[in-house]
DNA sequence: TGTGAAATAATACAGTA
DNA sequence: TACTGTATTATTTCACA
């Protein structure tokens, strides 16, 4: 079911625009061995088919000021439903990411903030969700992303 | 201090670029009220004074296969250091992301595998890296991550 | 899938405030 | 310095072989 149709072409092309999104057709269709056509219909299909879900810009939140990142673990009362979890924490705009987890704690929430008082205040928001009996924060010193 | 150049354009240029990242200078012209020169050398300087790091592409890796998803906290010896582990953690293909933490756990894996042996795996490898005194599982359920 | 032509977009540059 | 408008080049897109 989830493939049999992305062949090693798509794969590449995967790659390539893994490391530059902006990349043109016709740079990649050398890299492939297709015409600019056959690359830009693959590409098209990719999205079609879903395996491509968009494409974004790189930022370094750092030289915005948004200096600070860390992990929020939250544990939640045994009532509270998955898909609730995920919709809780989207209001909160300084939440890039959660994940709701099988374990102890119930979710892991991805937060970038200005400075440490602001951090406080989402944490304390967090907190005031509905179901949630607790938290743990874990500041992020580094980190790297793989490809770009 | 971090800042200080960059005025409400530039933030909804990178607003429009977070949303599509292939968004075309001509197209967010008229949204900015500026002309596409304009725009372009905007977007140039953004990458020049490194707020822009890159541009990618956004991947649905449930389509490619890769289904399970999982972070890995990771707890190491007392002399090991913050630039070492980022850089053991680099060399497993399967992690997608990693950071250091101050806390509990001293790094956060974030780990992409095609099933639960090839996740087995994975975290045996991570158990043998030099300085790793032990590890935590997190397996993710579902996960939402801000803008496209 | 490739080709080739028309439509768009990106880029470089001259001129303006 | 930062913009606009234009000319040139490159890319995208699409119909058809």
């Amino acid at each position: 079911m989830p493939l049999n149709e992305i062949d090693d072409v798509d794969r590449k092309l995967l790659d390539l625009l893994r490391e530059d999104g902006r990349r043109s057709f016709s740079e990649m269709a050398p890299e492939v061995g297709l015409s600019v056509a056959a690359v830009k219909r693959r590409v098209d299909r990719l999205r079609d088919i879903g395996v491509i879900t968009g494409f974004t810009v790189q930022i370094d939140h750092t030289k915005l000021g948004w200096g600070i990142e860390a992990f929020v673990e939250l544990s939640y009362t045994g009532n509270t439903a998955v898909g609730e979890i995920l919709g809780t924490t989207h209001k909160v705009p300084e939440v890039q990411a959660a994940f709701t987890t099988a374990g102890d704690p119930d979710a892991l929430v991805h937060v970038r903030v200005r400075d440490i008082a602001h951090l406080q205040k989402v944490i304390d928001g967090l907190r005031r969700e509905r179901g949630v009996t607790g938290t743990k924060t874990l500041m992020v010193l580094g980190s790297w992303t793989r490809s770009a």
